[in-house]
DNA sequence: CACACTATTCAACACGTGTTGAATAAGAGC
DNA sequence: GCTCTTATTCAACACGTGTTGAATAGTGTG
């Protein structure tokens, strides 16, 4: 008897699985795993269905990727957007903060997609490559744009370059999201959102004493990032 | 005929393949694909030889690795404590360049084990996390003592907190040679050697002005780090 | 009611993985 | 020349992977 039940299980089911449940699955996933170690299988338990039920709404692990990227990276470029806008006169060092809680807000939840990116970066991938770009460049002219009107407001070193400034300040955010925390623990014995904090305020500290113009003028109150 | 012929291909090899030819492998393949993406037939590829021959030599996947780093850290070790020494009364900054060129010199060919130091502490490993926090931890003490000089000579900010200080010099500085070189070369059409170049000099100015009890004070020519 | 469409699962494929046990060739020691 | 040890390969195992094609249950339409 090769056909023992003929199994009563296929079928639509009354809870449907809908595209975006699955990405969060995926989200999630990638997140504790990472691109390469993720599977469909286990993207699809979380989605509480069958891996094949990817590949009605997807075309491949890697479109699933992309879309993960085209969900949540518009978000962030708005953010950006805004602060970069040239009538935004406020203080660049405030401008920079907002810069840094902006990453914060939007991938503090996410190490997959941080890792993911940075990942394919220094991979030199060739595969997703060009649409990191295409999503990542827009984001880094806006920082580079705060740099240029920080400069031609007299608050910053008119030696900064500017490319690399933008390097280092969203490069370093990332590591407090991504390895500060567990350094931390493992060394202070501190917690994960504790040392975030701790570690942007320094970070930031650091940063503006660096490239600002007069490094003697301390900096405005920082707010602390949103929990 | 299950047995075609019998094989003649077992047995020593007259170019016999010692752990060190091994371990050199390993090195590149890790280098190239990531710890977990990186494969033991790849590596046996690479050093010419079959991939159960890797199990004559060493226990597992994981102890080949922690060979890798037995045999990588010491060397980096023994430069950061000649730095460290406290009869070294040169200036502070060019202390903190010499750290910056000690991890170019010793990691520059090598963004397997940096990549594969930073995924495993950024997974949190408990597996080989204890051995990394072994051989790391000495090497960012070494750290922490320049700064802890520094403050003291009144050199640096009395207010710096030493751990992030560490964590900021050494994080970046991976980052410079991890990711700068390709997004440089993408958005800038720079030479990788380049971009690690320009990188380190801005990182150190910028991070001098950062940790500077008198920032106004120029800082002394830096040698090039040695390609 | 019948038909088409949609969302879902099942079973399999081909492949790559870390790992192991047995077989075996070369060299060393007696 | 025999034997023992060492270094090596082969063949397989059990498993996990991304992916596909067929089968099927539910839903909406004529």
């Amino acid at each position: 008897m090769p056909h023992p039940p003929p199994s009563r299980s296929r079928g639509p089911k009354p809870t449907r699985v809908d595209p975006g449940q699955l990405l969060d699955a995926a989200q999630s996933v990638f997140a504790a795993d990472g691109l390469q170690a993720a599977s469909l299988r286990a993207i699809a338990r979380r989605a509480g269905c069958d891996a094949a039920l990817i590949y009605y709404h997807f075309d491949s692990k890697e479109a699933l990727f992309k879309a993960l990227l085209d969900r949540r990276f518009p978000a962030v470029l708005r953010d950006m957007e805004r602060i970069a806008d040239l009538e935004d006169t406020r203080p660049t060092a405030l401008r920079l903060w907002d810069v840094l809680l902006a990453y914060h807000h939007h991938l503090k939840d996410d190490p997959g997609i941080r890792s993911m990116i940075r990942g394919e970066i220094v991979r030199g991938a060739e595969g997703i490559a060009h649409l990191i770009e295409l999503q990542i460049r827009p984001i880094t002219t806006c920082i580079r744009q705060i740099f240029d009107q920080g400069i031609a407001r007299g608050e910053l070193r008119p030696d900064l370059p500017p490319l690399l400034a933008t390097f280092f300040l969203v490069k370093m955010q990332l590591e407090i999201l991504d390895v500060l925390p567990v350094v931390a623990q493992h060394l202070m014995g501190v917690q994960p959102e504790v040392a975030v904090r701790m570690g942007m305020h320094a970070w930031l500290d650091l940063f503006w004493r660096g490239v600002a113009l007069d490094p003697s003028v301390p900096l405005p109150t920082l707010p602390d990032p949103a929990s």
